[in-house]
DNA sequence: ACGTTTTCCTGAGCGC
DNA sequence: TGCGCTCAGGAAAACG
């Protein structure tokens, strides 16, 4: 599934094969594809329809294309499963083809494919005067931790200041953005620190420390990523090698932690699962 | 106001 | 073969 080292792939591959072109059709082929969108598909079609795309943008897990002179954006997330893909026109539509753009150059189309359909597109008005022009929805949305302009300090001043658990604060978008429940995991192994641990408790250079490990498990996985997706932007995939070569916790359940050799537990945890080791990571004492 | 829980969705995998 | 169940999970809405 897309984590935030594909997104930045994804990004890469807008920026290499859609950046500069126009729009010249639009097909919205499942409504859910564009429910941000408050107007419906139709304002959708008709606001990209003729523009030309800028720059890929990024935060987080979110993706954004300016339009023409950056005073609108179409932003993208892909959920769970949604893929941008850059295909030949006559390529076969995919099972779960959502969105499709084509061009005025007659190239390569750009399809929206997602099977889950937790992912979606909108064309929304972008923050007046941002040189980037980040869309408005986005305010909320915290830097994530691989831009230049994250705040380390600020960051964990606001982690320790919060009244919940660490593996909770990680995955809050307001908070830091980018890390989901696999970089979370990975962060807290690396750390040696159990995912229900009090925020509250964690000293300065603890909430350093996980910082520091969340950055470099998503810049090791991003290195990864860029040599397991071959140059070509269509064959950008949530399959690659890299998740059975490169992660110590997240999926291992029963396997040995590679520092202490006990078994990786996982936890039911948020409607979801945590992985950890018992032995390097943990309890936290009852208060 | 803030932290927590629910909800959205579909296909794979599994036991029977 | 097929039925019913569980699981995967980002983030916004709803809840307390």
């Amino acid at each position: 599934m897309p984590e935030l080292p594909e997104v930045e792939v994804v990004r890469r591959g807008l920026a290499r094969w859609v950046t500069g072109r126009t729009v010249a059709e639009v097909q919205v082929l499942h409504p859910r594809a564009v429910r941000r969108q408050a107007a419906g598909a139709g304002e959708f079609a008709a606001l990209l329809t003729g523009t030309t795309l800028g720059s890929a943008q990024r935060r987080g897990k979110y993706l954004w294309l300016p339009l023409d002179e950056g005073e609108s954006s179409m932003l993208g997330h892909l959920g769970m499963s949604g893929q941008l893909l850059v295909q030949d026109p006559a390529t076969p539509d995919e099972t779960h083809l959502r969105v499709r753009l084509r061009f005025t150059d007659g190239g390569r189309e750009l399809r929206f494919v997602d099977q889950r359909t937790f992912g979606g597109l909108a064309v929304e008005q972008a923050e007046a005067g941002d040189p980037e022009a980040t869309p408005v929805s986005l305010a909320h949305i915290a830097r994530d931790p691989l831009d230049p302009r994250f705040d380390d300090a600020a960051f964990t001043v606001a982690l320790r200041a919060r009244r919940t658990t660490v593996k909770r604060a990680l995955l809050d978008q307001t908070l830091i953005s980018g890390v989901g429940n696999i970089y979370a995991d990975e962060a807290l192994w690396r750390s040696k620190l159990h995912y229900d641990r009090p925020t509250e408790s964690l000293t300065r250079p603890l909430a350093a420390t996980l910082l520091a490990n969340a950055r470099e498990v998503m810049n090791a996985a991003l290195a990864v990523g860029g040599t397991s997706f071959d140059s070509l932007y269509v064959n950008v995939n949530g399959e690659s090698g890299y998740f059975s070569r490169s992660l110590d916790a997240y999926g291992r359940e029963g396997e040995p932690c590679y520092r202490c050799a006990t078994p990786i537990r996982r936890a039911a945890w948020m409607n979801r699962s945590s992985y950890y080791c018992p032995r390097c990571q943990r309890v936290p004492r009852p208060r």
